[in-house]
DNA sequence: CCCGAGTGTTCCGTTTACGGAACAACAGTG
DNA sequence: CACTGTTGTTCCGTAAACGGAACACTCGGG
């Protein structure tokens, strides 16, 4: 990870809300020149000041950190998920991913364990996904699911790339 | 944020991989120290650290931060939504939020900006949410989609909390 | 022009997070 | 029993993140 790009962000979600670097420190508690050595990538923040600081600017974690989660990248070239979220409820695992699929050839992706849920929205593009011997298609905006205890597929249709979140639910054995 | 929170759930994560704290460490290529430190929360750890460790682990540093995360905890009562990830795409931009429903009264939730659309996949409970005029039911595994930028409502149906994501995707103007 | 109040950067002494090594405790050998 | 390989904790010198102060700079007024 790149301490430069949380720097960056840091920096653009400051000047968002048109509030200065003095001022956010002194609002942080933090040294000024700890916040400038961290917009600039130059430090290594601590854990405390990165959340003195997400705290002030009213910004989880989440928001610095997105999308370079070097999460478990999927198992081939077409899928790419990002494990968002993994929360535990007395029933269940969830695994919340966010998913990109990229057009080209059809992404086979082996069965899970028995009784594990997928479900799929689409935001943008045209998925066809689920099992293998009968995928099925949804649009933007539209919702897939299916018990993923055989091996299923992944494709996007059409030349444009499939944004999605993927859910999957693992039940309590 | 309480450092012994974030050390009890690395250590739960290990030891749920049957993994040991030496191999942990040689593995993200971090010192047995700052390890052993870090998960008794005698430490502040460094972002550097954090991600070596989180990386290995295969998890993102929202499961380390979750339930804390003081993010914009929903507009009343029945609703608390918890902001997961915020990521920008060239044409919308997405808010994940992890939402659980109490059961009791409904929830009203005013009017977002045109074109804002919400998508909610029900994980547990029946929820009855959408437009005021016309909202939609659905079960465990369901699925919901409605157009926000008219008033709408949340309700849970039945005596059981409901656990939803909710998308929130604003076009870019 | 000078002055005060703001900006963000750099300097510096103190604090502390870091990794390597040494350590005690335990397990499974021969 | 000793020997070897673990486990996780503690010690310690070094590197570096920390906050405060000093700094150069840009504005707007008097």
């Amino acid at each position: 990870m790149d301490p430069a790009v949380v720097g960056r962000r840091v920096r653009a979600l400051r000047e968002e809300r048109g509030i200065s670097l003095s001022t956010l420190a002194r609002l942080a508690g933090v040294g000024k020149a700890t916040l400038s050595g961290l917009e600039h990538g130059t430090r290594n923040p601590t854990l405390e000041t990165l959340w003195a600081v997400t705290a002030q600017l009213g910004v989880p974690f989440t928001a610095l950190l997105a999308e370079p989660t070097a999460g478990p990248t999927a198992h081939g070239t077409a899928v790419t998920a990002t494990l968002l979220e993994v929360f535990t409820d007395t029933d269940a695992t969830y695994e919340l991913y966010r998913m990109r699929v990229a057009p080209g050839p059809v992404q086979l992706s082996p069965a899970h364990q028995p009784g594990v849920t997928e479900h799929i929205t689409v935001f943008a593009g045209v998925l066809r996904a689920g099992p293998a011997d009968a995928p099925l298609t949804a649009p933007a905006g539209g919702h897939l699911r299916w018990v993923s205890d055989v091996p299923h597929t992944y494709a996007a249709v059409g030349d444009e790339e499939v944004t999605a979140s993927l859910l999957l639910r693992y039940p309590r054995r």
